[in-house]
DNA sequence: GTCTATAAAGAGATAGAC
DNA sequence: GTCTATCTCTTTATAGAC
């Protein structure tokens, strides 16, 4: 014998997660059908509806992603962290995250999980920061990570392409120095 | 006797398109109905679809913005004059350029307009600068004054609503400095 | 020229058979 | 437990009346 039951329902459930992942980040959430998440799954579509209750709410699972690394670090330190963090978006944003950028202009779930994440991310680096405008640094910084990895991911810039992280880094370096070391 | 039908045509067009406008720079694309934007500017649907052929039609032709001003500039000039479209920009964007924002990452008429309308600025700023890596330089200038946009405008980022236009001019202003000055 | 009425298609969701 | 069949709703788009 193989599997329990509740072990055959868990594979299922992995796997259309898995494929909204893939679509939503693809197509966005209007345009990804509950039928196409199962052809891609291989399940029929009402049993997506059994699992997940409805379309928002495997949605909303679906861009459920892994929390960011912790840890605090001085300014320095910091923006190199912050370099290999956008390094690693650049190469290749996981489908959860994919997921949750695509359509966090017009999806209002994924509007609040991006402002919730993004306030995360603010909240870290903004309490590494000295100064009484140290909140307002990690919101420009994240919102210039976010900018950057839309230009090159999401609207695939043709000098963002062609350029090697190692150029990105050396030119992007700089301007985050600038905003999280200036004290004036 | 009082307009001409043409003229009683051309206005209801403006006002077609100006609902169109504010509803696609509201709700995205796929969530703007035709019934929507006709109730809104006041006409039957039919009409709407009589005069621009398809919804997508309708969408393009909203999204159509007045260029942005020519003239190049040396880089520390160049700088102020970003800080200035920035600052225009968060203090309340046009709506059609808003719509297009708002769908460039799920529309593909919208990727494409935004890409265009950010690679004309690309040019534009890449040519003002010296060097081989001008335009990469400029495309990421271009990516962070997005980022900061949309963390702005869309994403509503609570410590850059709060913060006032010369505080982010102040923190910004030495960010796009280090990325247009340095020729490292 | 403008609107009424409707066609045609596709979606999410559900009830019940197996 | 899973899937077949269908319901119901909403949409864009169109044909034809006025």
């Amino acid at each position: 014998m193989n599997l329990s039951r509740a072990e055959r329902r868990r594979r299922s459930e992995q796997r259309i997660l898995e494929a909204a992942r893939l679509l939503f980040a693809e197509r966005g959430f209007d345009r990804t059908t509950i039928r196409a998440v199962a052809g891609m799954a291989g399940v029929d579509p009402a049993l997506v509806m059994q699992y997940f209750e409805s379309k928002q709410e495997l949605f909303n699972q679906a861009i459920q992603a892994s929390p960011a690394p912790e840890g605090a670090a001085e300014p320095g330190e910091l923006v190199e962290r912050m370099l290999e963090t956008l390094g690693a978006k650049l190469s290749g944003l996981p489908p959860a995250s994919l997921a949750m950028m695509r359509s966090m202009l017009t999806n209002s779930d994924a509007t609040a999980s991006a402002r919730a994440s993004l306030g995360r991310q603010i909240d870290q680096i903004g309490t590494a920061l000295p100064g009484a405008d140290s909140r307002l640094r990690a919101a420009l910084v994240s919102s210039i990570m976010l900018g950057v990895t839309i230009g090159h991911q999401l609207l695939e810039l043709d000098p963002l392409r062609e350029a090697s992280r190692e150029e990105i880094d050396r030119l992007i370096r700089p301007c985050l120095l600038a905003l999280l070391q200036d004290t004036a």
